[in-house]
DNA sequence: GCATAATCGAGACGGTACGTCCCGTCTTCTG
DNA sequence: CAGAAGACGGGACGTACCGTCTCGATTATGC
């Protein structure tokens, strides 16, 4: 596959890399994004610049691979009894990861980088971060009956993760308080999805 | 309020402001987010660095001000026959805005450096851009009847707008085709939503 | 002449000249000509980098203008009444120079890196350091009528300054003791060189 | 002394050994000392750069025992029937190994590199390239009786050496044309360095 | 003939200077 | 007196070498 980088010579520090990791880590935290820099990540991590070069081109994809992990276990939440639970859990999955997690700003700092620079457009694209979950929200619908075998998939992802979505990103206050209250309308929405 | 600033002197240049909000404009599109500089604008509008500093702080307020009215141009739609008509429209034109207009490039940056930078977060927060247009789509629903009047407002402008700018902010392929093809289910959840 | 650069704009700031001229007089003494770096230069100026590109493009350019006109000054020594008390005088002066004094640590830094860069050679070539003393000393001697007027002088340049610079630059213990011995010989050398 | 080094284990690759001289060889007319680097040489040689720091500790001393052996054959030529004609090959010699040849390049790099780095200024020091060339010249004229066998070596080798080296350290036009116009002068100084 | 040991090529490591770019501020001349 | 021009101190960029290190592989000696 191309795994097998460098067969001879020094074999990669893992103690380095995992070094820049935290670095980037802890450096999103305390100095935000904009003020993270390649210099900055090499100093906090106790390492040379070109070692950071040496396996990330951007701090974009340094950030992608340090936040990635934790941002598909944050939007993973254990199924529910139905399906109108499965997805409340889900929108408040996605509202909290957007708005208060850790792994969130630095998806939202990435999506960000990517309106304005193709190369991480394709670097976020390529996790579709929210496909998985939503898709098993929905797939465990159709296992138990609530909805309709023929139920447009993608369709029904963008519906259900959309509206948290925006919320979250446009930095406005959610209606009602919590975005769980989407859940019935959404449900319905995925409903008519199908039956068209 | 602080409109009359200097009274004497030398008058504000209105020539130059113009050339520095087409110069930010054109630059946007040939080098990108980026790449926008505020040494570049100024060269550009052949303009001291001075002057651009004077009446903006960032290059992130130079293309608000420069792009923000086409913006809202854009997704402002004539008024259709039925609801169904009208939310098909309108999420054909924030379609389009997000991801074929040049106003929407500059919005889309904008909200990318928003994720970043707590300033323009403010800044683009103001805009409230789609707010306007979806509250006239649903306005005339309830006018017309085809919405009851307790539709909660703020929770349906998310629920209209949320899939599409999902779709357009993440770059992914839009399902079926086209987004009008949500329509008749985003109109269910807004019913669904305006019964609870 | 192309003294006239910038007409408009800000002027050149002599204060950041001379901090810089100083900076590298004091690095070139502290640390020596190898560890001599635009960096160092800068920040030990109190300036930023780009305002040393600005004006020279070396370390060999800005160390030149530092010392060449002290340079200049040390091997310029008062007429002596004779012939040989001129080339006495002017022998020891070369030694001094360049074993004992700033400004010669400065062009023996020079000369040696003329010797990997051709840019450098041009720029101490153009100095031509040696050449004034040395043609004073020999002109005075053609005028008290100790040397006859057709004098080849380039060669007698040569020969006076050749043996001291030798000396000086391969480090070499100096025969005697004292460089001043070997006035008689290089006088009777140039009054050969005059008869043939 | 410490020629056993390493009695047991691999033994020093002699093939190495070469290929890193060659390699310094070829790169000084190549690229020049300035860019001399040991990563260049060690990757020119086809070698490994520890392999190369095993048996060096700088470029100057990679180049100095490429280059020595060289130059001492080219400042050594046949005798002549005469002092003036053995001072004229002599001048001639030096002139023409300074500024025209191989070994002479490397050897005013490495003079060069000596004037800013003591420990280069020792190696060189330690070859004292001239003096056994010149001392021949001077000791076959006091055997042919063309010189008083009291004349002082030291002070008269830098006599003879000087001049030339002077020329083609600054890389001055040689007045005249050629050094060989010199030999009279200089023989004439040796004379009176002898009779005082 | 098998362990020991020093060499070899390769290449990653932590550092540091390079020369460039832009930042936001400042200081001059020009209209 | 605003505006253009452009120099200023500062700091990150991405690159190149530095000299050191850690690999697996190779090639001698010595038990």
């Amino acid at each position: 596959m191309g795994e097998d980088r460098q067969r001879v010579g020094r074999p990669r520090s893992e103690q380095a890399r995992t070094a820049i990791l935290h670095a980037v880590d802890d450096l999103l935290v305390e100095v935000g994004y904009a003020a993270l820099t390649m210099k900055g990540i090499a100093e906090r991590a106790g390492v040379g610049r070109q070692t950071v070069y040496r396996w990330w081109s951007t701090k974009a994809e340094v950030l992608f691979e340090a936040a990635i992990t934790d941002a598909v276990e944050e939007l993973t939440k254990p199924p529910q009894a139905t399906l109108l639970d499965d997805v409340s859990t889900y929108l408040e999955a996605v509202e909290g990861f957007l708005t208060g997690s850790h792994a969130g700003t630095a998806y939202r700092a990435l999506l960000g980088e990517a309106q304005h620079d193709p190369e991480v457009a394709r670097l976020v694209g390529s996790a579709a971060l929210f496909d998985g979950p939503s898709r098993a929200v929905l797939e465990r619908g159709i296992s138990r009956g609530e909805l309709p075998p023929g139920t447009p998939l993608d369709a029904a992802m963008a519906v259900l993760t959309g509206p948290a979505f925006y919320l979250g990103l446009t930095g406005a206050a959610v209606p009602g308080g919590s975005v769980r209250a989407f859940a019935p309308a959404l449900v319905a929405a995925v409903r008519e999805l199908a039956a068209d």
